[in-house]
DNA sequence: CCATTCCTGACCCAAACGGTCGACTTTTAG
DNA sequence: CTAAAAGTCGACCGTTTGGGTCAGGAATGG
């Protein structure tokens, strides 16, 4: 019952952070990122020095290849995984899992959208006194990122591995 | 030269949390919860029983009024603030500003928009193993919210007001 | 030289965010 | 009682952008 059939419904997916009863949205990770996090973990887990295909990955972790393929791309340029292309081709990890973040994931993937910031730019908001809050965000985003980075991707693998022994069976057959 | 001329300008200025030098979007705060939070902070300062008129907060923080109208409606309806129509009418704090946190804007102003939410829906993310993640993030937000609710709008107005005396003079005088 | 596989840039679409408008109610001053 | 001030509410709009696609090109192995 845990197949997946369409990839359209993947799109309504988010790994959307909402808690607190009421479904309240606070902070949304993007689709980037989430699939920047699997990708790594499912590399993580084969062990071996050859290459994985994009293909192999995006069937195993049901992302839309063509997706899949320009992130790959930024993973690389960012020195997390090493690419080859041709025959036997694909992709491994650069460095050992335990060296790899999720925050490193996060900075690699989620590039830069912003040609504004309160935050670096205090001249960018204008405001009388309203910089009281620039202080506050700014916090907590250091907090977030601190956070993050304190997370492995080995260690979510370990943890992801456990958790297919126990819970539902995927495609084991014994 | 901290005058305002258009709101065009504003539109620009999210709120947005980029850090780490190489200017990688993290997480963005909704203008809605900027909004919000510069209102909250504002009625703090008034000190008054009396009732602060939306044109009169719009003018002082900068906030398109159509937009605050509406921003206004959502802290009222939450029981953040109070408002009066009619001559005289407006809006003011519905309790002391040292019992409302940024957690409560948060809540109040940026509501509902997730129909599916992998974090409370695991059978949302249909994926065979992933969810080793929804821990992850889980845990992110439950941290982001508890370090929220602790900032009080009380503290925010105090911070400014210091701010204020020490930083870029206003429309003072002297 | 050919098949395979990654790379790259251009492109598309839907949703959501920031913002606006206008009709309607409530309230209070006079 | 009436008019004006002010909030309420629903519908609407435009741009951005994130998720996703495609096609042509460049490596690489056989």
């Amino acid at each position: 019952m845990l197949d997946v059939a369409d990839h359209g419904v993947q799109a309504f997916c988010f790994a959307l952070c909402t808690v607190t009863g009421a479904g309240d949205l606070l902070m949304l990770v993007p689709m980037k990122v989430d699939y920047g996090v699997r990708t790594l973990v499912y590399l993580a887990q084969q062990d071996g020095p050859e290459f994985t295909s994009t293909s192999d990955i995006a069937r195993a972790q049901h992302i839309p290849e063509p997706y899949l393929l320009r992130i790959c791309s930024e993973l690389q340029k960012s020195g997390l995984i090493e690419s080859r292309r041709g025959p036997q081709g694909g992709h491994k990890l650069a460095k050992s899992s335990e060296d790899i973040s999720v925050s490193d994931v996060v900075n690699s993937v989620d590039y830069s959208l912003a040609p504004v910031d309160c935050v670096e730019e205090p001249d960018g908001c204008r405001l009388s006194g309203a910089c009281s809050q620039r202080e506050l965000w700014s916090d907590v985003e250091t907090m977030l990122l601190e956070h993050l980075s304190k997370v492995r991707i080995s260690e979510l693998k370990d943890q992801q591995m456990t958790m297919a022994l126990a819970g539902a069976p995927v495609k084991t057959n014994f």
